[in-house]
DNA sequence: CGGATGATCAACT
DNA sequence: GTTGATCATCCGC
């Protein structure tokens, strides 16, 4: 491979991307099935999403712009991270809608194993098995290092490294969980047959 | 395996 | 002062 080729594929690859994350949050959730995402090399396979969108009761900007969420309204792309329950970190990337964002709810890791376990060790005794070092969103930006001091960054570049799947993945559309809101719409994406789902579909 | 509980804090009311 | 887009652990079946 010449270095013509491998710049005219890397750049199909952006467009691509770019495509992706200028849809709503359904249509990304959708896309980033299947991708592989890193963050300083440690990451793997996307194999759980939830979408957020504007116009919905359990998102973070449905009553619109806040502090805490100004980086959903911020260009599609950016990521959106934000403290749960006092101690866990949530990592979204957000869509083409305003207000609209993903949800990153597991991995299958493929790459920096040995850091997902170092850091995933500091909240448990053990090393958690490998099917459990990125099932849940907590353990997931735990896992990849994501924390507030990346919430507004662009994850479409450096230290971020996102690669959509080839073709449409796979997937099981299921009711979203962990919600307290509106947990009727099918807005949680799984590949099928994953066993690195925080839960079964 | 399923339900209950405590940890712990940023943002919101 | 209250509230979570969660997780690990403990308890009972």
């Amino acid at each position: 491979m010449d270095d013509a080729g491998a710049h005219a594929r890397a750049d199909m690859l952006a467009d691509a991307l770019a495509d992706a994350v200028a849809m709503d949050a359904v249509g990304l959730a959708r896309a980033l099935i299947g991708a592989e995402i890193y963050v300083a090399g440690v990451g793997g396979r996307i194999v759980e999403t939830k979408a957020y969108r504007r116009d919905d009761p359990a998102s973070h900007s449905h009553r619109g712009r806040t502090a805490r969420n100004a980086a959903m309204f911020g260009a599609p792309g950016t990521a959106y991270v934000y403290r749960v329950y006092g101690l866990h970190d949530c990592f979204n990337i957000v869509a083409g809608a305003p207000g609209d964002a993903v949800l990153l709810r597991a991995l299958e890791p493929l790459a920096g194993l040995d850091a997902m376990r170092a850091r995933r060790a500091t909240l448990t005794s053990e090393a958690p098995a490998t099917r459990l070092l990125c099932a849940g969103p907590g353990r997931l930006a735990q896992a990849l290092g994501v924390d507030l001091a990346l919430n507004g960054a662009n994850a479409l570049g450096p230290p971020f490294e996102i690669a959509l799947a080839p073709r449409l993945a796979q997937m099981r559309a299921s009711p979203r969980i962990g919600l307290t809101q509106a947990r009727d719409r099918l807005w949680r994406f799984t590949l099928e047959g994953s066993r690195f789902l925080s839960r079964p579909a």
